[in-house]
DNA sequence: CTGAAAGCGCTAACAC
DNA sequence: GTGTTAGCGCTTTCAG
């Protein structure tokens, strides 16, 4: 077959190779129950014959639905966000659906720009993961009642469901436990990237603190003129020290495992380092850092399966999802 | 605006509301130079005030053309692939183009599944990394004459582009300059799930050997009834010994230095590891280790930019472009 | 069970 | 300059 010369194959080449009527030809491509079986059999010899497919461009526009659904990440999040995009892309697999890939650079102000895009293509649904998305733009999207799946947080409203992972319950859950034993020696490392995380982070380790009476005051900041996290680390621990440092994302966790060591404690017999968000890399590291292990397959197949309820209006028993943790207990706990 | 009851509105609605023919707004909207200054005037007081955004699927049926291209990648390759992903993005963000995602495992047959989609979506063009599509695929989708640009390796063709970096000559370079020196103790370590990869890397490698009179002869095969390649390192290097081990990927190369040093060789002094793929973690763990650093972001980048060239039928200088790489020594290298 | 025809929203000749 | 009209390829009533 010659593609270049060819004539586009349509639905009507299909009808008039099979003798039938294009509406026929239809019929049979969507599977419609009324027709004889000897005439589908005549249109699909055809269909085959020519190489026929459906355009779904045509489509779309016939049923004023596209099969499509954003996807919009934190660019350069594909470190965390890997398996979150294989789950969400093997069950959208499932049930037909082309995901279309957006990313959004934090504090610039592209996402008016992708939603712009979204509506323009009109695309079924949209897929936001964590702060990517502010609720103005929020309200925004809103306006053009399409359907809204929020990864990371619990959001509630009328179109949106939201699937996530407590991190607020999971960070006061760990560091209570310490204080229970008395250790409240603990400091928290910020994660630059991820402004709206680290509100979550604080707020869970500040409410643990205040049960015990306490009151949490280790933030490490890093300061905007150090351009990576460990540069800085690696001064800070040269003057401070922690019975527990936590840290939201593996590099990070690193960057304080290094540090310490490098300043000539102990881990983590002097300081122990936990990781809220886990990754293939803290079981190669060594030593291994303990972290929070968060399903984050099951993240995107989730939202993605929710994705399809919506769109299917499908009754949605449970419109915000919530996922449970584990803690992964390595070599940087005692 | 109440999205939900709204009347849909389209060119019709807006060429009502400003009182001229549909055709003048599509001129309007096209940028047409024809159009009176006051009569685009009041086209564009319509479109704001309806708010109307241009129907894609609608343009896209007219035009036969959909401004979206597939990306297929390996499942699960995120961590490697995710800056290139960026850089693609990035791109198609600038050209207006649209991203779709999709993932290929290694060995299933979904590949064919995933042209069929990009031909009924009538994707404008494919871009695929690696070894993810085989021959006979490729001539399948020849079939179409939809362009391709192919990422990873060099591959002619008729409406096929390839952006790559040569891994078959930086492994020979690396190694003749040990073979130079009279180090002929190398071994590589295989990388199960990247086939085609090793392929070439061993390429590499024999002919270094071969031009210095040896035969190279310590591929380490991971047996397949390991689940890591840990676990498999871990026993092999308590009774062997290299001077120089060579593993593709990051995660590869930190299982190469866990293994030996758990067996009490000194890295680099008893034996140096080279990894073939860099990545973020090369400069985090400890001992930091050596690399090869390939400029993931412009494989994306370029890709799409000569992507965008094809489909605008520019004149291509190159239609294969190659990439050059850079050599990292860090703490595993003497 | 099948065909005819209207419509999805837009573009692009072709008139005026 | 602007309007008219014929597609783009498909779905879906509505007749028969």
């Amino acid at each position: 077959m010659d593609g270049k010369n060819m004539k586009r194959v349509t639905i009507y080449s299909v009808a008039h190779e099979a003798g039938v009527s294009l509406a026929t030809v239809s019929r049979v491509i969507n599977g419609s129950p009324v027709v004889r079986e000897d005439t589908r059999q005549k249109v699909q010899a055809a269909i085959a014959k020519l190489d026929y497919k459906p355009n779904a461009i045509a489509q779309g526009l016939a049923l004023q639905k596209t099969t499509s659904i954003a996807l919009v990440l934190p660019e350069s999040s594909f470190n965390y966000t890997g398996k979150l995009i294989n789950g969400l892309l093997n069950v959208a697999k499932i049930y037909k659906y082309n995901i279309i890939l957006h990313t959004s650079t934090a504090g610039i102000n592209e996402m008016n720009e992708i939603i712009e895009n979204v509506i323009k293509s009109r695309m079924d649904g949209i897929i936001v993961y964590n702060d990517t998305l502010k609720s103005e733009e929020l309200k925004n999207l809103k306006n053009y009642s399409i359907p809204i799946v929020y990864l990371g947080y619990c959001v509630e409203g009328d179109s949106i469901c939201s699937v996530y992972v407590d991190l607020e319950k999971a960070i006061y859950e760990f560091t209570s436990d310490y204080l229970k034993r008395g250790i409240d020696n603990i400091a928290l490392v910020e994660d630059r990237k991820n402004p709206l995380e680290m509100e979550v982070l604080e707020r869970g380790i500040t409410k643990a603190f205040k049960e015990y009476g306490k009151k949490f005051g280790n933030l490490i900041r890093i300061p905007s003129d150090y351009r990576t996290t460990y540069s800085y680390l690696r001064k800070y621990f040269s003057n401070h020290k922690h019975d527990l440092v936590i840290a939201n994302r593996d590099t990070q966790a690193v960057a304080t495992m290094n540090s310490c060591m490098e300043n000539g404690m102990k881990v983590p017999e002097d300081t122990e380092i936990f990781c809220m968000m886990d990754s293939k890399y803290n079981d190669i590291v060594r030593p291994r850092i303990s972290s929070l292990s968060i399903p984050t397959y099951d993240l995107g197949a989730v939202a993605m399966r929710i994705m399809t309820k919506m769109l299917n209006k499908d009754p949605i028993s449970d419109k915000s999802i919530e996922l449970s943790y584990l803690v992964s207990l390595r070599d940087t706990t005692k």
